[in-house]
DNA sequence: TGTACATCAGTGAACGCGCGTTCACTGATGTAC
DNA sequence: TGTACATCAGTGAACGCGCGTTCACTGATGTAC
C-alpha cells in the first residue's frame, strides 16, 4: 500500500490481488471522504499496481465500489449484531435496543465515509435503480426484532414494532448524517438523544 | 436555456445573466441529480452562452453551487414558515408544528437533489471548513419555537424542547434522505409516520 | 537433471473525453462632440 | 443630424489535467518431457 511498490504475487496467487485492491479502495475512501475519490488511478496508486492490473479483478471502476458497499454493509451489521450479543438473549430487550442503536450511531461517527456509502448511494449501475438486498435489510430487521421484544415484554406500548424501527432507523440516519456533515453545530449529549428517540418513538413506560 | 441561442443583452442589462445563469444551474441540479453535474460548462450549455461568460458574473464553480445552497435554503425556509403561517398564531400549536414537519418533508420529496444540498454537501470551499449560517438555522429555531408553544399550551411534556426539537430535526432528516434514497422499499405511510415522529419525540399527551 | 515452453501477473503507452480556466478577440450599443 | 469612439456583453481557441479504458507487450514462474 501507500505507493510503496509491490512485491509481484507468486503464480496462482493471482487473486490476492484482489484483496488488496479492495483494501486499498476502502482505505482510500475512508481518507478522501467521497466515493468519488476513488478512481481506478488512484486506488492503483494506493496498491502500488498499474491501473490496468485492476481489470483483471474487476471488470470496471463500479464494481470495485460495489465491492466497498457489501464489504462495508457486511461490517455494519457485523458491529450491531456483535452489540446486541453483548446483552444475553432474553434478559433486558430494552438494553438490547439501546445497544444496537448505539453501535448504529458509533459506527456512523467511527467510520463516516464508509457508513454515509451505505445509505446515501443515489444509483446503482447501469439500470439506474437502486438496490436493498436482503444483506442491506438485516439490521434494519433485527431492530424491529428488538423493538418487539420490547413489546412482548411489556417494556413498549407500540401498536406496530415496524412503524416505531422505521421511525428509530430515521433518526438514527437522521442523527447519524448530520452529526458527520454539521459537526461544528452544538449537539445534544448523544446519549440523551438517544434515550430521547428510544423512549419516544418505541414509546417505552416510565422514564429513563 | 435549454440549448436555445439567447439573445445577448443590451448595455447596462449584462446583470441579467447572472441570475440566467443561476436558474439555469439550479434547473441542471434539480435534473441532473448531483452537485457535480454542475459543471461550468453543463451550465453554459443550459443556459446558451459560452462558458467563459459565467466568469463575469461568479468568480468560479464553486461560487455557483455557493449561490444555489443559498437560494434553496431561502426556499426552504420560505415553504416552511408559509407552512405554519397557514395556522393562526397562538390557535393550535400542535397543528403549527405538524404543518411545518409536513412542509418539510414536502420539499424534500418534491425538490429531492435541492434538499440534499442543504444539509449533505460535505465541505465548504476553500478552507475545508463547513458553515451553518443564520439562513441555516432558521427553520430549527422555527421548530424549537413550535415545540415551545405545544409545552406552554400544556399540550407537550417536553423538559427540553431544543432537545425534542433536535431529535424531530434528526428524525425527519432522515427520513427524506432514506425516502429519497431507497424509494424502492414499502414505507409507511408519512402521516403516519409522522404522526410517530411527533408525538413522540414531542412527547405530545394523548392520543393522535 | 536440464531445458523448452506455456501460462500467468502485471506493465507502459496511448486513446478520447470533459473538465476549469485563461487569453486575446469581436462586434453591437450607446455617447460625446 | 452625423460620426468617431469608448464601453460592454460575450466568444472561440487553447492550455493542462485526471479520468476510464484498450492494447500490445514483458518477464518471472512453474511444468512437461
Amino acid at each position: 500500500m501507500n505507493d510503496i511498490v509491490r512485491e509481484r504475487n507468486r503464480r496462482g496467487e493471482g487473486a490476492r490481488l484482489r484483496a488488496d485492491i479492495l483494501a486499498g479502495a476502502t482505505e482510500l475512501l475512508e481518507q478522501a471522504g467521497s466515493e468519488e475519490a476513488v478512481t481506478l488511478r488512484a486506488v492503483a496508486r494506493q496498491v502500488g499496481i498499474s491501473a490496468p492490473s485492476i481489470y483483471s479483478h474487476f471488470p470496471d471502476r463500479e464494481a470495485i465500489v460495489e465491492a466497498i458497499v457489501d464489504g462495508a454493509f457486511a461490517d455494519f451489521n457485523a458491529a450491531i449484531k456483535a452489540a446486541g450479543d453483548t446483552v444475553e438473549a432474553g434478559q433486558d430487550p430494552l438494553a438490547r435496543l439501546r445497544a444496537g442503536c448505539t453501535a448504529y450511531l458509533r459506527f456512523a461517527a467511527e467510520r463516516p465515509n464508509r457508513y454515509r456509502l451505505l445509505f446515501e448511494r443515489r444509483k446503482m449501475p447501469g439500470s439506474g435503480q437502486f438496490r436493498f438486498s436482503s444483506l442491506r435489510a438485516q439490521s434494519f430487521d433485527l431492530l424491529i426484532a428488538n423493538v418487539q421484544d420490547c413489546v412482548d415484554a411489556g417494556i413498549s406500548a407500540s401498536a406496530d414494532p415496524e412503524l416505531a424501527a422505521t421511525a428509530i432507523w430515521a433518526a438514527l440516519h437522521g442523527l447519524a448524517t448530520l452529526h458527520a456533515n454539521l459537526p461544528e453545530r452544538p449537539w445534544p449529549d448523544t446519549g440523551v438523544l438517544l434515550n430521547t428517540i428510544i423512549y419516544g418513538l418505541a414509546q417505552i413506560t416510565g422514564e429513563p
